[in-house]
DNA sequence: CATGATAGTTTCAAATTAAAACCATGTGGT
DNA sequence: ACCACATGGTTTTAATTTGAAACTATCATG
């Protein structure tokens, strides 16, 4: 049913969030969902899908732990889709797709948003990667090693 | 030729981006690219997809300007396939893609690796939005406005 | 009870993907 | 020169996925 990525790749660290993301359009519900929508016919008048398709993502998101259902907030029959805790986690994803995408995908002239500190009306900095110690890395400033064997995972 | 992700949406600073890599292998044929891998062979070893695939994605790659062919780096007579500057900008990206997977992709005892700080042998921090003067940011405390007109792109 | 809105599912054609076969170029051995 | 083989693709063909439109079901409203 869920589409499997073929071999051993599937249980590497980008590959393995890749099967559940890794399609146009569930990054776009995802951030519709942040942006406060919950019903169907919501998404599916944002994005413009076909609702078959939309039914789909939304399953499989369900499916995959990143969105939920929740019974209704008003008074509507209707159920609502709303972002679990790992959906919410997609947050700084988010943020670096949207922040490479205005860097490189817009004229220097051409209009377009960008996102502000709610608090103070003030562009966000820019996403970067600190070693433990502070240092800003570079791609070439890291490599990937197995995890020590059984460190409680530590959350929150 | 290439695919177009329907309407208005595409000018959104989230859409534009996604039509370039979002696709279930293109962020991992990136991934490999930052990894070192350079070689259509290498690709095609490391990710195990079908040769017109891979043709297909690295083309796609090329026409949006994330990659680059360059003639040969050793003696052989083939080319390679190398990061441009733009490619190079998807790092915090394919960070934040792996920080998630870290999180919620893998059972506590579950075997994987994780980045480090190749100086120092150590964990990287989590990635975190930080607004204008510092403060951790949420998806509640970000909003997205209309930039400045006109304001001249400042890179690096 | 008719009408409409919401939330889907079903149907079917068109596009995409994947596997495998094929081809083209260069290399190394004899 | 000839043969085998490695690399880097393209072509062909079948299976899967997508998308548009039609259809269905449920509730609300007049």
């Amino acid at each position: 049913m869920v589409k499997r990525i073929s071999h051993k790749n599937s249980s590497c660290g980008v590959a393995r969030p890749l099967d559940a993301i890794g399609d146009g359009w569930t990054l776009l519900i995802v951030r519709d969902a942040f942006d406060g929508l919950r019903r169907f016919g919501e998404f599916q008048k944002s994005l413009g899908l076909a609702k078959n398709i939309l039914a789909a993502r939304l399953r499989n998101l369900i499916a995959h732990g990143i969105m939920d259902t929740i019974p209704a907030s008003d008074g509507s029959p209707h159920q609502e889709y709303a972002l679990t805790e790992k959906g919410r986690g997609l947050f700084p994803l988010l943020v670096a797709l949207r922040q490479w995408g205005d860097d490189f995908f817009f004229e220097p002239g051409e209009a377009h948003v960008l996102l502000v500190d709610r608090m103070r009306g003030l562009p966000v900095r820019k996403l970067e990667l600190r070693s433990d110690d502070g240092r800003v890395l570079g791609p070439g400033d890291t490599v990937v090693q197995p995890a020590p064997e059984q460190t409680a995972k530590k959350r929150k």
